[in-house]
DNA sequence: TTGTTGATTTCGCAA
DNA sequence: TTGCGAAGTCAACAA
């Protein structure tokens, strides 16, 4: 990995354009080509980039990273005023836990919470148009099709609308309900959904997984 | 901005978990307090981060990252092979240009394309829902919603149906027909849009870009 | 290889 | 401030 601290002005011409004028940054050159040109602000993105695969050449005071679909990122160097260059090899890489399949493993352990003796019918329940994250049938036995979303916006009531619409067309399964359970739910979803009939839960990670699960659960 | 090469292992706690093995790694610590954590490959997105607003609290081989919202970053630093501090002042910023919204006026300002005898009513056509990208009328005076995508995909359809419904309740538009046009559309999208008798048009930017008077290309 | 979906998305605009 | 849509989104996973 090359750091180079240097003044310099960078013009991208791929799917859009873009150009930054002079200043100074820090432009990081990665073992598989790509370049990225950070300032000393804003997040983890950078000002501008070019993605791998992609070729750097280098020339008196530009560098020009051209991408696998011709894109190009240049960058005029006025000025070096570092540059440093380590070798860090592979990286391990990262272990996350807390994500969208989590809650859908969670819930589907306690689907008690949507309501008394509810029970599960399967998860990634199939349709033509793609899985139903929980297929359950409720106390009275009525299907209900639950769609799982970290945060619940607008798109994910319009799938779930869809899994309905479809589910709904099956003799052996209608009447099918709809459940549209969230971490967070957007008011405008929220709206959305229940003008539709469709029942919206807010779900809460860390209390469902503190939760014993065993204790409701009926076969 | 301060960079730092380390070996380190990172913990990240915040709306999930994450951890990082122990490894060779760039730290970056920009001036907002934000910290970043690159390998040497991958895109542009670091292995870990903290957004700002955030406070870096340095102590004897460890940073901890503490955000907005009680979120924390934790590099366990091993051992510093190199440390630079630089000054790089802020940065102009980005001047970007080919994005949806220039699609939109190069399309307003050509309808004659989608047809013999279109003209153009509004761009931003106000609805309760939110505003139609284009409304028209075609040569024979019926009205036409018309909804621009860079990427043309389902929810920009389901975006247009919600639309269409909306604007045939008005007796005096209706009835409304509708356009989905993008530089690319997705095969579901395209099945959707027409099975509901949305006419779909792919949009060449750069012949758009380049057309006085609209010679459009339609695939 | 292609397509679809989730993301600690980030970012910008408008109400 | 909040909400919503766009992004050179990226990246993981399935078909």
């Amino acid at each position: 990995m090359r750091l180079v601290i240097a003044r310099c002005s960078v013009d991208y011409a791929g799917r859009l354009s873009a150009h930054l004028p002079l200043a100074t940054r820090l432009l990081i050159a990665k073992a598989d080509g790509s370049v990225l040109v950070h300032s000393d602000g804003g997040s983890y993105k950078p000002l501008n980039w070019m993605s791998p695969p992609c070729r750097l050449t280098e020339s008196e005071g530009q560098w020009v990273v051209t991408g696998k679909s011709g894109e190009t990122l240049t960058v005029h160097i006025e000025e070096i005023i570092a540059e440093h260059s380590y070798d860090l090899g592979v990286d391990p890489g990262l272990i996350k836990d807390g994500v969208e399949s989590h809650l859908q493993e969670l819930l589907a352990a306690q689907v008690n919470v949507l309501g008394e003796g509810w029970r599960l019918v399967r998860r990634e329940f199939p349709t033509p148009i793609g899985p139903v994250d929980l297929m359950c049938r409720d106390g009275a036995g009525v299907s209900v099709a639950v769609e799982i979303k970290r945060r619940g916006e607008i798109d994910g009531v319009e799938q779930l609308t869809r899994y309905l619409d479809l589910l709904n067309r099956d003799p052996l399964l209608a009447p099918v309900h709809g459940i549209f359970a969230a971490q967070e739910i957007k008011p405008q979803a929220r709206v959305l959904a229940e003008d539709r009939g469709i029942r919206c839960v807010t779900l809460d990670y860390d209390a469902m997984r503190g939760t014993d699960t065993g204790d409701l659960r009926l076969f």
